[in-house]
RNA sequence: GGAGUUGGUCAGGCGAUCGCUGUGCGCAAGCAUGGAGGAAAGUCCGGGCUCCACAGGGCAGGGUGCCAGGUAACACCUGGGGGGCGUGAGCCCACGGAAAGUGCAACAGAAAGGAAACCGCCACAGCGACCCCGGUUGCUGUGGUAAGGGUGAAAAGGUGCGGUAAGAGCGCACCGCGCGGCUGGCAACAGGCGUGGCGAUGGUAAACCCCACUCGGAGCAAGACCAAAUAGGAAUCCAUAGCUGCGGCCCGCAGUGGAUUCGGGUAGGUCGCUACAGGCAGGCGGCGACGCCUGUCGCAGAUGAAUGAUCGUCCACGACAGAACCCGGCUUACGACGAACUCUUUUU
């Protein structure tokens, strides 16, 4: 049985978390609208970071939008493999994409990511 | 029915599952409960709050600009006045001063600001022409003339009658304008009376400017507190042994040490942080904006940043759009609903 909460421990929470992330990528995954970068973090569960730009999303309401989706298909992941810092960056055009579709890139993105990964 | 004007209301509902976040209770697991907007937006005004600056006054610079009121304050709101638009309901107005000074106005036009005779009109003079012999007319000159033509966005009060050689505020009537009382109004202003013939007061002040009123600066990354590690500082105490330098060596001098305390202060953390110019209901005062009183409610507070996803169901099939210290406005974006009023068409 899966847990799918998501709690703080969860997420990158600061700028050094980040630029860990950015300074070592081990794994990569592209996408029109969005691209996934990855490191291992030597811990057992994998960290989540959003990252949408302002010049990629114009609305606010659209950017929440993208990191609650991403978010949702996230906690909804398998957890069992190796821990990785997982950044998700917005790319222009997702705004125009509804919940379903967004929903199954994210998804089809993070396989690919954690398969490349293993 | 159509077209339109004004002022309002709502912002998909319900259920299930999986999540996020504040608070309360609990050792904990967890349980209970709260969780975006009318514009949260643009950041254009006005305040609160915080720190800095500040005796008083002036200059510079900015803002506001019909009057009265409302307000914490405003560039907002209400009521009123004036002007403009619309058949109307209604709407719009940067609405102080051009008799302090400076400047500006293309082109056209004779002339554009203490104006100007291009054509025209009129008088007189000279030289002609014609004839019915004192009239008509042509040219030239000297004057008069702003009525007409023409230019222009604008040509110096307008219209009419009188008047005149032709004209002219030259005279008169009405309208407009200036000045002085009077009446009404807190006032802006309105009405009416008298008076001036109006060669002075043209326009432009979102041109400089003048006048009146008004304005300190920066902003919650404001600011307050706690406070590592490392480096450096101050004080006290201990050690003054060893090492380095000066020196041939000794003495000596300078540097280097340990402990404690203190102050500054970075990372990080806490506070600021949501309870108030508060919402709702009723009463009273006021035309109204609003004020006063009583009752009642507790209504986001995150910090890589929550308020969501999926499914079911109902309907009018859901627009614009996401808090970041907080309020009051303005502006912009936008879906739906009902109300009052206006104009118009057709029918009874």
């Amino acid at each position: 049985m899966n847990d799918y909460s998501f709690p703080r421990k969860d997420r990158l929470l600061d700028a050094a978390a980040y630029g860990r992330v950015f300074d070592a990528v081990e794994v990569r995954a592209s996408h029109k609208y969005l691209l996934l970068l990855a490191t291992s973090n030597h811990l057992d569960h994998h960290r989540l970071g959003v990252i949408v730009a302002r010049k990629n999303v114009k609305h606010a309401v659209q950017r929440n939008r993208f990191k609650r989706i991403v978010r949702e298909v996230f906690r909804h992941q398998d957890h069992k493999s190796p821990g990785l810092d997982v950044i998700v960056m917005a790319r222009k055009g997702v705004d125009t994409l509804d919940n379903q579709t967004l929903s199954t890139i994210v998804r089809q993105q993070w396989q690919k990511l954690v398969g490349s990964e293993a």
